[in-house]
DNA sequence: GTTAGCACTCATTAGTATTGAGTGCTAATT
DNA sequence: AATTAGCACTCAATACTAATGAGTGCTAAC
């Protein structure tokens, strides 16, 4: 399907100059401000094949022209360029970044405070995933006669603790065996892993023999601690620049707007679509929204790694009217650099 | 200062009115709904009274009457009869801890949503926080020859880690000494003791006799620790119902509201706003608020206890025309079983 | 002390006319 | 055959006006 160079043209002076002000845009508009050295009429008429091809479309009769979905994935997929981030902006991601250089919540959540500032859309982030990364090592400490702590860390680095409680009274050196062995038997292996693993494999051969005598304690301990495995797994999802969106005319309308936020409210949908990124960078524009909620919206997600698995995505929401292009450089730039400083923060 | 029987009753009318219908309040609707044995032109002269009181407004001259601040002020001391929660609502809310009983975080969060699902208006929640309990254990543990993982167990049972890297090779033995030394030192105070304890008190006597022999490890550490145990903290806000805001009136020029939802995201703001409440339950009204960002809101905060002691808050946010006596009670609920539920689970 | 009556104020609403941006179509031009 | 100018038509947005009515303060009567 090849348009033709002038309606190629045309349809890409649509969407920018929509992307800019919002409303319809007019054959007089692009005659004067992009194609020159085209009457309008002309334009009309190419505008009317657009619009006949599905690019655009009409809001009312004596309206100018809108993008369309369609128009808009075109516009993605073959007519923009990708824009380069001048070298401040990719700098400013950097240099924020180190900065922060610390605790990897508060990187992360810095990270989506930094997206929604450069892009003046609605950013999600998610934090990194446990269930992504392999145990390293594993822990059991004596709070008191009752009461055992379990620390976990796993190859991204990442510490999660649980309390085991009403367990029953253990002795120092069979927690320390205990400990020893659960590493010799768990570490390496990742959550996913153990998921399929069931109480049934823990206990087979050597490690059952050499645990035999303390049966008992492990019956009531192993459970519980399987269970904090597989589900301690926090999905936090931070979210910023919510107010942006109001900014937008397309939100002009309350109603609008209150539905937008009840939508953000939602964690546990941000949280699904975040996780359907596989891609480096997903765009998502409007009907193509896999979640209806986000059908007038667009959506660009990127997957951030350590060690080059993936652990997280982040995301930025906005109209679908969106400055796609700076939107795709400032996500990859920030995805990457992320990537970059988590590895080199756990790599130590 | 008394007011006198009627005008109480028709300051009463006029904000209970107002709450309901955010529409000024004329003298013809408080004779017709609220005091019908008393003629428009007789309420029209006592609400010339309350005016000239400070306790109404007119927004217009031709306009009926608005509680002001100092009105709303009365009404939550003086004249409003606090509700009691229907015991449908009150077991609603202890059912609803009941099942999340687990992590507390996933507790804080559900207390979020909760309070904001029942009051309608926004809700804010503080986590738990570390600063206000006293460390119990604290254990060290080798993740690999350069790197330790510190282990922070508090008398709430609240538990953080932190990981400390870049240090010297230590034996575990070394290790473990440190860990126990430690804990005889540090146990049982509380985090805001040892940000007065300076290093110098950390390193006299028995404790640098005993450990004078890893001089150097311990120089090398034991900053580090102390900058974790101090910083550590986490200051996370969970909010909830932003949305609900632009349901009301109040928030109807996308302004308005772009305003407030610029004031939700400084989650710094919210975390000052919540950490200044210490009565039980505190109502900050208008212009009464210590910050100006919520000079034309209401703010209904509590404090939450595990054992007796204040670890966190949360609170309410609304338009000064909010359902005072309905909010407070929920709030007072909410706080009360949270802290029972709180401090059960962490009794064990 | 209370109420009825009246003149006055002023935000809100509805109705109306005007404007102007934009279109599609046709005929003239290149 | 492609482009452009010209023209009639559509329709949202704007400005203006008049009408409405809720509410007040004041005065005089009860």
């Amino acid at each position: 399907m090849n348009l033709g160079d002038r309606k190629r043209l045309i349809l890409q002076a649509i969407i920018e100059d929509y992307i800019n002000t919002a409303e319809p845009v007019g054959s007089r508009t692009i005659s004067k401000k992009y194609l020159t050295n085209t009457s309008p009429a002309t334009i009309r008429n190419e505008m009317a094949d657009l619009e006949e091809m599905g690019f655009i479309e009409q809001p009312h009769t004596s309206a100018g022209r809108v993008p369309s979905d369609k128009g808009y994935r075109l516009y993605v997929d073959k007519i923009m360029e990708q824009k380069k981030l001048d070298n401040i902006q990719a700098e400013l991601i950097k240099k924020e970044f180190i900065d922060t250089l610390g605790e990897i919540d508060r990187l992360v959540k810095h990270a989506s405070k930094l997206l929604s500032n450069m892009t003046q859309y609605t950013s999600i982030i998610m934090t990194p995933q446990l269930k992504k990364t392999c145990l390293k090592h594993i822990q059991l400490i004596a709070i008191n006669s009752s009461t055992i702590l379990a620390v976990i860390v796993t190859d991204a680095g990442i510490v999660k603790n649980s309390v085991l409680k009403g367990i029953r009274d253990i002795a120092p050196d069979v927690l320390e065996k205990l400990t020893n062995a659960l590493n010799s038997k768990l570490s390496g292996l990742s959550m996913e892993d153990m998921n399929r693993l069931s109480l049934e494999d823990i206990f087979t051969g050597e490690f059952a023999r050499s645990m035999h005598v303390h049966g008992e304690i492990i019956e009531q301990l192993i459970p519980e601690l399987m269970q904090t495995l597989l589900y301690s797994d926090t999905k936090d999802i931070y979210l910023d620049g919510a107010a942006n969106m109001l900014k937008f005319p397309e939100y002009g309308d309350i109603n609008k707007a209150r539905e937008f936020l009840n939508v953000l409210d939602e964690k546990e949908l941000l949280f699904n679509v975040l996780n359907q990124t596989n891609n480096d960078v997903n765009v998502s524009i409007g009907a193509e929204n896999q979640f209806e909620q986000f059908r007038n919206c667009s959506l660009i997600t990127a997957t951030y790694k350590i060690n080059g698995k993936t652990i997280g995505s982040v995301g930025v929401i906005g109209p679908t009217r969106m400055e796609y292009s700076k939107v795709i450089s400032i996500v990859d730039c920030m995805t990457h650099n992320l990537s970059e400083i988590l590895t080199k923060m756990l790599k130590v």
